[in-house]
DNA sequence: CTGTTAGCGCATTCAC
DNA sequence: GTGAATGCGCTAACAG
């Protein structure tokens, strides 16, 4: 049974003082070289490394950054918190993961064993049903911010890191009528997401400006699970006069809208077009992806959030501001084949 | 500017000193239930929260696991990482996340950045080049304990969750000859993996006994990459008899093989069949997924590693014995209708 | 029932 | 050049 060597330990074996090891370990002015150099030699047979725990006690900063998300099986999650902890690990921090699976109260959970760890700073993507953002507000307490990104609250005051919904939504229904689509339908999610409302948004005002009837029955919504996406589907093909496109919420809803689709014998982008937000890495494999979908870039908000709460946490204290940041990402339209 | 609250703020807010404090906090013996009350009272109005990091200087626990991996961004080990924070997080355990990108380098940045923060134990999937093991047996001296889980070191000394792959193997082989197949290649991985080494003793083995001719020009390598896979896809196109059935190493090389094939006016599970590692979630999205996958179950080797990594966190000192641990899981042949 | 103190690992201020 | 002492937040052994 071992124990992790420490400077007392290195001190003992070269009859010196804690304080004068660490500061040959630190190269600090006026240790002799050639203590400097035995106290590095035994360090480094030793292994020895700083203990960042106790660090923490002195410096207050403990180099870690929490992230907490609703689950890693979805692709743009994963892609996210990639794109976070390969920005961390380049700033020297480090990455303290939480999965939320949706639930308000694990993500209270979460948020509470963070606090204990004294995380520096913390990025979410909330859990569908969270609408009570206290247990967040209570980091101000430990001065701890919080940056959110892509599930983020709907109120002004949080830092966040989105893409522009309306924007993509404009671009996807613009790419149809192009093609001479005007009976667009709309697989929207759960209304308690902002992203659904905003979405919703930018689909009226879409249709709007390019003169395009806009059909209340051509809106219908899923929780996100497959059922409900097949009976959301179901209610549009049920309709007298259907649609000729569909817009997915994102790319599950269209994988299960559009598998539901091919059972009923419908021909995907021949009989109906499919466009969908998200951007899976598989549709480029797929023989029949859907027409275009949104990329959203999860990576790359991934970084950017983490950016942010590191510029947070670089400023002087006496320089903060009560401004919370906001980025706004542009969407693309990738158009697959 | 605000500090987080402590037990010696409490103290001063209540006129009592910071051990009162911390015995109400813990319902201790002795303490009276009012001043327990109003310890509570006040903390919670506080938001008081434990200093992990502090405790951990007595403790020596930081209740905090590392896991290492090549990257989140492949489906099978985000599913794995998820089955270790769900687990952990079961069992009061926060994850620490690092990405090696299938860099030795980086592997060992990550590994001393663990060790800095102490972490209890360390969990890995090993970069695809490393060879030299010396960065992990470093830990000994911290005494942090390392359970490897799928990729893992190719020598005993080691606690290891994987999958039987030989057993997956033989599943698959035994399954295309069912349906007829004789001519059956194996597009196999990077001869540095042991799993590559694995599938081929399972696939020679498997022929064998199943007394089908082995024929070397059937096997070929990919580094994984788009590129190479394609390569080793053509070099088996060209053979003069070419094979009915074609094994790949993973869903990924699946993917890029099934594509490639397709290009070439091959069709997919009719002129040549296709059966797959791994089991990707979105196979039963697609329209011609490969006939069958062995599903290596990420998220059971990611529970089933933390498990054992906890097993011995909390097997008592004097107890440690130098035997390794292994779990060796069965694979199983999933079918896509 | 409650207070005082030591110590976990380390950087740092003050002595010598 | 180097050592001794302090304190970060907390628990636990020891005193009352």
């Amino acid at each position: 049974m071992k124990k992790a060597p420490t400077i007392k330990e290195i001190a003992r074996m070269l009859n010196l003082s804690i304080s004068t090891v660490s500061r040959a370990l630190h190269n600090s002015e006026g240790i002799s070289e050639g203590t400097t150099r035995r106290v590095k030699e035994v360090a480094h047979e030793l292994g020895y490394e700083p203990n960042q725990t106790a660090l923490f006690l002195k410096s207050g900063k403990t180099l870690t950054l929490g992230v907490i998300l609703p689950h890693l099986s979805e692709a743009f999650f994963s892609e996210a918190i990639s794109g976070i902890e390969d920005f961390a690990s380049e700033h020297n921090y480090n990455v303290l993961m939480g999965q939320s699976h949706d639930d308000t109260e694990r993500e209270k959970k979460i948020v509470e064993a963070m606090k204990n760890h004294r995380v520096d700073g913390i990025l979410v993507s909330i859990a569908k049903n969270t609408k009570d953002f206290s247990h967040f507000d209570a980091l101000q307490k430990y001065d701890i911010p919080v940056v959110f990104f892509d599930r983020v609250p709907d109120r002004y005051e949080a830092n966040t890191v989105t893409c522009k919904m309306e924007a993509g939504m404009l671009e996807a229904i613009e790419f149809l009528v192009k093609r001479g689509h005007t009976r667009i339908a709309f697989i929207n999610g759960p209304k308690e997401l902002l992203a659904t409302r905003e979405r919703l948004a930018g689909y009226d005002s879409a249709l709007r400006s390019l003169h395009v009837e806009v059909k209340p029955e051509f809106v219908v919504h899923s929780d996100l699970s497959p059922e409900a996406t097949c009976r959301a589907m179901q209610t549009l093909l049920t309709l007298k006069t259907g649609p000729s496109a569909v817009i997915a919420f994102n790319d599950y809803v269209a994988l299960d809208a559009m598998q539901y689709a091919r059972k009923m014998n419908i021909r995907i982008n021949q009989d109906i077009s499919f466009v969908s937000f998200a951007n899976l890495p598989v549709w480029s494999y797929m023989e029949n992806p859907p027409l275009a979908s949104v990329e959203q870039f999860p990576y790359r908000q991934g970084q950017r959030a983490t950016e942010m709460i590191l510029e947070i946490l670089n400023t002087p204290k006496h320089k903060v501001t009560d401004k919370f940041k906001k980025i706004i990402l542009e969407p693309r339209l990738f158009i697959h084949t």
